[in-house]
DNA sequence: CTTGACCTTCCAGTTACTGGAGGCTTTATC
DNA sequence: GATAAAGCCTCCAGTAACTGGAAGGTCAAG
């Protein structure tokens, strides 16, 4: 298989395919004439990562899930951990966000938002932020 | 004031003032020995900018919000469109987000977490993605 | 034999900083 | 007055994860 198949079938572009065999992720082998030979084994991979990429690993952990998911001996509680401390930082960053859509859907009720030059939004921007730590 | 008066008081740091700066966000004057001399303007400048910041706002945004913040003939709209398009963007975030939690979750709790190496995380992360679009 | 689709490498740019080196200036202390 | 610490300066490089583009080799079809 050639770049453009395991392109379509993982749905990840050439581009980032090239990438992870830049950084080390993959290996595919090499034909004669200098294109990247896929097998199932690598494709295998590719999904693999993109399915973990679009649950929103960083490429770290994919290479760590990576190693894990070629161990045949590896504890599945090594990738349970793994999988958990991704969930925390999830729900950190959905509360983060959460925060921000509350404040900020505030000002802009405030805000008439017609043709006059009063605007509660940059009225709150320009003031100090009061962390709600 | 110097930089780290500023730096203090605005709640960014030094270095992120300087590069403020350099991407024309804003000109502090400068002393006769070199030292950047912020008056009040762009104190509330900086503080404008720590706020749109972390709300989330991407530096071109602030760099917008910025301009309005400084016209005094501006319409409160053109504020209120910037920051409805941001809460939409801020929600889009959080939709993704809870979908990947939802899933990863669901994961987690199928795999058993201990010495053996069955893992259903594993075993998904393996499966090619079905997009819930 | 040429056209067009693929493939290759390499370089540069993206976002928003952050760290560090090397070197002034100012302030405090002895 | 000497010195040391703190604060300031500029410039260079690195981060995460690609993405775009240039310049050029290869392959299948007509």
């Amino acid at each position: 298989m050639n770049i453009g198949d395991v392109a379509s079938q993982s749905g990840l572009p050439a581009k980032t395919i090239r990438y992870y065999e830049d950084i080390g992720l993959i290996r595919p082998k090499r034909d004669s004439n200098g294109y990247r030979a896929f097998d199932t084994t690598e494709l295998h991979k590719l999904t693999f990562l993109a399915r973990s990429r679009s649950l929103g690993f960083t490429i770290e952990d994919c290479r760590a899930l990576l190693s894990l998911y070629e161990d045949r001996r590896r504890a599945s509680a090594d990738v349970k951990l793994l999988a958990e401390e991704h969930l925390a930082r999830i729900a950190r960053k959905i509360a983060e966000l959460k925060a921000m859509h509350v404040t900020l859907s505030g000002l802009v009720n405030k805000c008439h938002g017609d043709d006059r030059p009063d605007c509660p939004i940059l009225d709150d921007l320009g003031q100090l932020e009061e962390m709600p730590s």
